[in-house]
DNA sequence: TCCATATATCGAGATATCTCGATTTACAGC
DNA sequence: GCTGTAAATCGAGATATCTCGATATATGGA
């Protein structure tokens, strides 16, 4: 848990939206018929939702990712991208430790 | 609560320390006997402490105040800053409120 | 009023982040 | 192998942040 790398990963309006979307796959456009029993997203799906260019939001998801904030699974040429949800509460336990008294 | 304001004000090593120092006055030089009855630490302690210069710990304490995570109260020529503990767990709240599924 | 001290603000150079388009890599199917 | 698609990486310009020293403002005391 690196709380400054996690911190400036979060720093980001659109990483912040994107875990946000995460916690509901409806968020997105179905998934395909052959990936339907995979959990996560692809890449392009969160591209189109964010509107930023490709290369912004693969290297947006590797820094998610670097964080400790999502996990990635590759199913082909696709990369599938989902909350770590256990990463994302010990964030917030840690920040809490942090931050608050005493 | 402006969250994206709070994080960017968080995103700085520097600012997280003094507000962790911040938790406890025996973290700084003590008081002058005529601020003995008074809260918070003035500008020059926390400077001295964290080893950057005046207008750069000035300027971070005016940005913790800006994102309400400090209360600041002139006293003559002096400005004392403490933490605003309230707004400090308002902050949490929102961002697992954001970040906490569902 | 004049001076000294505490803090705030200003202007600027160095560094980091944002975001893009172009390119590269990885993989699937023919 | 060749082609096409998905994703990752690279290089660069624009913008933001960091941090400083210099200056300005506020206050208290001689």
């Amino acid at each position: 848990m690196d709380l400054s790398k996690t911190i400036s990963t979060l720093n980001n309006p659109v990483r912040r939206q994107i875990l946000f979307w995460l916690k509901d796959r409806a968020n997105f456009p179905p998934a395909l018929p052959e990936h339907a029993d995979l959990e996560g997203v692809c890449v392009a799906y969160i591209q189109e939702k964010a509107g930023l260019s490709q290369s912004t939001i693969s290297s947006y998801m590797g820094l998610l990712k670097e964080a400790g904030l999502v996990i990635s699974e590759r199913h082909g040429q696709f990369t599938f991208y989902r909350r770590d949800e256990d990463a994302i509460r010990a964030f917030l336990n840690a920040a809490e430790k942090e931050l608050l008294e005493p």
